[in-house]
DNA sequence: TTGATTTTGGAATTGATGTTTCATTGTGGA
DNA sequence: TCCACAATGAAACATCAATTCCAAAATCAA
C-alpha cells in the first residue's frame, strides 16, 4: 500500500476531505466535517481529546486518516500542523511593531488608532450587515435607469468613488456633491425609474436630507447609508443601511462605508451583466 | 508550591523568559535562548526532539519549565501553542475559504472579499509603514503655505477627503482632480513654499504624473503615495510612501491609503497647532 | 429472512512521552 | 585544598498516546 499521492499541504488536503466527505461512512463523514470546522483542534489536540470533541471513538480518527491514504492519524495531523507553521504575519509581530512606534512617534500612534478604528468598523459591519437587505438594494439599483449619488462633506469621497467605478463599469450615474458633478437642483430631473443613493452621517448635511426628501416625494426610490435609525434619511428611504464607524481622536473611520459602497457598486454591475 | 502567577499568554511569557535568562544557569539559559528563537519548535515538538535541537537533555527542558514556575514542560508548551491558535488566518486562506463557502448570497461574498482585502491592506501597511518617514512628511506638510492635493480616478476620493478635512481644520489646500476644485493648469501658481501631495497607483494617470513632474521641476516639494518603487512618482518625490492594497475580484481596496491620508491630515493639523 | 460485508465501539496493546531519580560534575566560599 | 551545594547528564519509570484487534451492530443483496 502506498501513500505517495497523499496531500502534504493543508490547502490540498482540505479539498480532498471536502470531495470525499459524501462518499464516506457516517462516522468518518462526521470526522471530516469536524476537521474542516476545527483545524486548530486537529493540529494541537490528542487523538483522545479530538475524538471526544467530535463525538467519535479514537479509532475512528485513525480509520479516517487511513481512508484518506495516510499512514495513521499522526501522519494526517502533521499536515494540519504544517498549516500553522507556515502562517506569515503573527499576532505578536503586529503588536510589537505598534508598541515600538508608539514610544517614538506621535504620528505612529495616530496611524495605529485609525487602523484599529477601521478594523473595528469593518468587523462590526460584517456582523451586522443583512444579506437579504443587501440583495434587495442591489436589485433596486440594478433596475435603475440612472443612479443619483448624493453625498456631501465626509460622505463625498464615497460617492465620488462609486461614481468613478460605476462609470468604468458602464453604469449611468450622476454625482451630486459640493465640489463637482451635477448641480444639486438638477436632481429634479430624476424619475421613479431612477434610484437615488444617499449617504450621510451625523451631523446630517441638510442639503443631502433635502435632496433625499424631495426625491422621495416625487416617487424616486431612495436607498441610503447612514448611522442610526434616527437619521433623517431613514424615513424617506425605501431601504437603508446602518453603518456605525468607530472613531479615534474625534475622526471617524470610513472604511466600512467604503467597503459597503464597493460591494454595492460591483454587485450591481454583475447583476446588470447577467441580463 | 503554587503556580498561580505564571503567564498564560505568550507575550507575557516571552518577557518573563527574557528577563530571567541572565540569572539562570548555563543550560537553562541555553534553553531560554532557543525557546525565544524557535517558538514554533517548542509548540510542535516533543520534549525529546526539542532537547536534541537545543542540544540539551530532555530533563533540562522540564527543569527550565519548573524554574519559570510551570508544573512541567507540557504546561509551558501549552502557552507556546496558544500563541499559534490565536493567529489569524492568512489572506489567501480566507479568500479561498470564502469562494468555497456557501453561495447563498453572491453579494455577501463580495462584501466579505472586500472586507478581507481591506483588513489585509491595513495589516500590511501597519507592518511596513516607516515611522521616521511619516514624521518627515508631516514636518514638510506642516510647513507648507498651501498644500496641493493631486489625485485622479481611484485616488480622487482620498484627496477629496483630505481636502475636506484640511478645510475643516483650517489648513489651506487646493484640490486638483477631474471633477472639481482647481483647474489643473493653476498648479503653476505653486511655489517652493508650498507642498504637493500626489497620490497615484498603477496604471498611473498621466495627468497626475505630469503635474508632479512640473511641480518638482519648479522646486515645489512633492510627497507622494504610490504602490511601488517603479512608480513614475517616486523619482520626482522628496518623499514617497509605498502602499500595496490587496484586491478582490480585480477591485483594489483603498482602506490603507485612506488611513494613511487621515493620519497625515490630522498629524499635520496637530503640528500646526503647536506653533 | 438470511447471509455476507461493512461499519462501529470499546478494550488490549505497543510504543513513545514527560517526568523523576540518582550519580556525577562543576562552582564558589572558608 | 576541602566542603557544601548547585547544576547537569543519563537512565529508569510511570503515564499516556496512537494504534490494532475483535466482537457487536448495522447495512445491503439475494
Amino acid at each position: 500500500m502506498s501513500t505517495v499521492d497523499v496531500p502534504r499541504d493543508f490547502q490540498a488536503l482540505r479539498q480532498l476531505i471536502a470531495a470525499r466527505a459524501q462518499e464516506l461512512p457516517k462516522r468518518l463523514a462526521q470526522v471530516a466535517t469536524y476537521a474542516l470546522d476545527n483545524p486548530d483542534e486537529i493540529a494541537f489536540g490528542t487523538a483522545a481529546s479530538i475524538a471526544e470533541a467530535a463525538d467519535v471513538q479514537p479509532s475512528t480518527l485513525v480509520r479516517f486518516a487511513q481512508a484518506l491514504g495516510f499512514d495513521g492519524f499522526s501522519d494526517l495531523q502533521e499536515v494540519f500542523r504544517s498549516r500553522l507553521r507556515e502562517r506569515v504575519l503573527s499576532y505578536e509581530e503586529r503588536i510589537s511593531h505598534l508598541r515600538a512606534g508608539s514610544t517614538a512617534h506621535k504620528a505612529a500612534v495616530l496611524f495605529s488608532g485609525f487602523a484599529e478604528a477601521a478594523e473595528k468598523s469593518i468587523k462590526d459591519l460584517r456582523l451586522r450587515l443583512d444579506g437579504d437587505k443587501l440583495e434587495q438594494a442591489i436589485k433596486m439599483l440594478a433596475k435603475a435607469e440612472t443612479i443619483y449619488l448624493v453625498g456631501l462633506r465626509r460622505s463625498f469621497p464615497i460617492t465620488s468613488y462609486m461614481s468613478y467605478a460605476f462609470g468604468k463599469l458602464g453604469i449611468k450615474n450622476q454625482l451630486i456633491g459640493a465640489t463637482g458633478g451635477m448641480a444639486a437642483e438638477d436632481v429634479s430631473f430624476a424619475t421613479p425609474q431612477d434610484v437615488m443613493l444617499a449617504i450621510s452621517f451625523t451631523p446630517y448635511a441638510s442639503e443631502t436630507v433635502k435632496l433625499a426628501q424631495s426625491a422621495s416625494a416625487r416617487g424616486v426610490p431612495v436607498v441610503s447609508i447612514t448611522d442610526s435609525a434616527f437619521s433623517p434619511l431613514a424615513p424617506v428611504s425605501k431601504l437603508w443601511f446602518e453603518v456605525t464607524e468607530a472613531h479615534f481622536e474625534g475622526f471617524r473611520s470610513m472604511s466600512a462605508t467604503l467597503i459597503l459602497a464597493m460591494t454595492l457598486t460591483v454587485a450591481v454591475a454583475e447583476r446588470r451583466e447577467k441580463k
